[in-house]
RNA sequence: CGCGGGGUGGAGCAGCCCGGUAGCUCGUCAGGCUCAUAACCUGAAGGUCGCUGGUUCAAAUCCAGCCCCCGCAACCA
């Protein structure tokens, strides 16, 4: 079984509605997984929540429901979310879900036996109210804690240590000699430069379950629940195993939990697994996240004797007016109400024409406005439409011979295309598309086809023309396909062509046969005037 | 010296890794067209690519230094 493209997202942490910075990320990632589909690629998209911890016992609490209940009830939220920006993910993973929660004590289980952990007691200013240990950088100028902490006390606590210190000679030597590991460049540079500037200090993967008990119990002690990174990041792998990936390298000590007799299936050397998924071709993160991507989960995957992803894909954040985003000020904005008011994929054309994937970008209202009506409305939507009508007016709707005169130019942005969106460079490749778009307005001024309708002289001439003008847009939908994929099936039904052009090799010049009847032009993104 | 990002015509951005005619959207001005969603096309004005120095035949791009903005430790990707 041929190894599938396996894309994911960060898993987003449920104690509150997702935003702009969410759906974002996961747009990003749902093109890529969409274009790799349309390549021809097998692709597994997997995106998904992370559900443990102190913040969702909290909340939950605060609801008067229990934290299961309460996930329970977001999850929902998060899953119709996911619907509503029609992604294409295979899975979504929780990490409340067995399939998971298993796994994670198998690899607990599994690295206690190999030595990785040991136990270690802590001792610092523990804040009662806020239920976590403060640090210096937590103290205010005169060495005092912020009354907000409330009462601090010094703690003693013992937890499980999982030994990173010794891998961070690797780690550097890794990420030099894998150029590719992080994009882009300046994330990686950051990363390097934290690991040659410090020195790795080891990570606490436990939490007494006195003090959290909304974790996965760790299985070799009782007292204890897994922390944070440990939980999540394995989602990459828990998944995968789930699926009867059988992680090959990760060796007999674990079992893979997912269906029942997958289970019971003694390891043979020629066991094939259902679906090779690891290592993940990408993860997609935004920036703040990055240390943990690219230091962490490496070392706990070396560790695990496991290969490591092939990229790190790291996006930066959105702003919106140029200023933070933030729930507390008012300054956010709604994807929901955004798409109720414009479609979805003028949100999603928004989003990923706006801002490249790697710095931050800034959401203005007027940004959008813009955009929508110069590029989508203006230059894509109309050039659709006139070429459409004109065919219908003048040819009863129907294309009755072949030409290539634009070929060229198609067929010179189709590899451009082809070659950015395998670069994962999405924002460049709207701009390669929409340099046809343009290419193909410039076409209907300079053969007038409207004035050819007049001359039945040059009624061949107008064929040529028009069937031109057809064949560009149906490979503009196909190019478009990932990007808007609900505006790509509209040009497609225009044209009269059945299913969506979610194939690739559809983009090849010719597509179109003579005789062809086109169905019904209407305005794909209507303006919309103050 | 905490870490990081940015400074490109009036606005917002791309180009920088891999030096070689400064590109895109909006705005302004003039013209063309009338198929189309009052959309489309052409032309013009407008830039010492933050500053200084270096490397080079050649620097927005590489190197060094400096100035100015903005994020990150706080609900958030």
């Amino acid at each position: 079984m041929n190894k599938r493209f396996f894309i994911t997202t960060a898993i987003d942490y449920v104690n509150g509605q997702p935003h702009l910075g969410h759906a974002y990320e996961k747009i990003v990632a749902d093109v890529i997984a969409r274009s790799r589909r349309s390549f021809g690629q097998e692709v597994f998209f997997l995106t998904g929540l992370d559900e443990h911890g102190q913040k969702v016992q909290q909340a939950a609490q605060a609801d008067g429901k229990s934290p299961q209940a309460y996930c329970d009830e977001l999850a929902a939220d998060w899953k119709a979310f996911a619907k509503k920006l029609e992604l294409t993910n295979d899975d979504f993973v929780r990490t409340t879900e067995p399939r998971h929660k298993e796994f994670v004590q198998a690899i607990l289980a599994k690295l206690h036996a190999a030595g990785q952990f040991y136990q270690k007691t802590y001792k610092g200013f523990y804040s009662t109210k806020e239920e976590t240990f403060l640090t210096d950088k937590d103290r205010l100028p005169d060495g005092t804690f912020d009354p907000v902490y409330g009462e601090v006390i010094e703690l003693e606590e013992s937890n499980y240590w999982f030994k990173l210190r010794d891998h961070q000679q690797w780690l550097i030597d890794y990420l030099e000699t894998n150029p590719a590991f992080v994009q882009p460049d300046y994330r990686r540079n950051e990363v390097l430069g934290f690991l040659k500037n410090s020195t790795l200090e080891d990570l606490c993967i436990s939490r007494p379950a006195a003090r959290l008990n909304w974790g996965i119990p760790i299985p070799f002690d009782k007292d204890f629940v897994t922390y944070v990174w440990f939980d999540a990041l394995v989602n990459y792998i828990s998944i995968p195993a789930a699926h009867g990936d059988l992680l090959s390298g990760l060796g007999s000590g674990v079992s893979v939990p997912g269906d029942g007799a997958q289970r019971e299936q003694p390891r043979t050397p020629d066991a094939k697994p259902k679906l090779q998924l690891w290592p993940a071709d990408i993860h997609v993160i935004g920036k703040d996240i990055l240390k943990f991507h690219a230091v962490f989960w490496p070392i706990m995957l070396k560790a695990m004797g496991l290969p490591l992803p092939k990229h790190l894909l790291v996006h930066g954040w959105w702003q919106k007016d140029g200023a933070k985003i933030s729930k507390s000020t008012g300054n956010i904005v709604d994807p929901i109400a955004v798409i109720a008011e414009w479609g979805l994929d003028a949100f999603r054309f928004y989003v990923l024409r706006e801002l490249d994937i790697g710095p931050d970008g800034n959401w203005t209202d007027a940004g959008f406005k813009a955009r929508y009506q110069a590029e989508l409305a203006n230059g894509l939507g109309n050039l659709v439409n006139r070429s459409l009508s004109m065919l219908k007016r003048y040819r009863n709707g129907i294309a009755t011979t072949k030409h290539d005169e634009l070929s060229v130019d198609a067929r010179k942005a189709i590899t451009e295309t082809r070659s950015l969106l395998e670069q994962n460079q999405l924002q460049a490749a709207l701009q390669r598309i929409w340099g046809l778009i343009t290419r193909a307005n410039q076409y209907v001024d300079q053969t007038a086809p409207f004035k050819l309708a007049k001359d039945p002289a040059q009624a061949k001439r107008l064929d040529e023309v028009l069937y031109n003008l057809a064949e560009t847009c149906r490979v503009l939908a196909v190019l478009l396909w990932p990007f808007l994929p609900g505006t790509a099936t509209r040009i497609y039904a225009q044209l009269g062509l059945t299913g969506s052009p979610d194939k690739f090799t559809e983009a090849t010049w010719g597509g179109l046969k003579p005789g062809h009847k086109i169905g019904e032009p209407a305005p794909l993104f209507p303006r919309k005037d103050p």
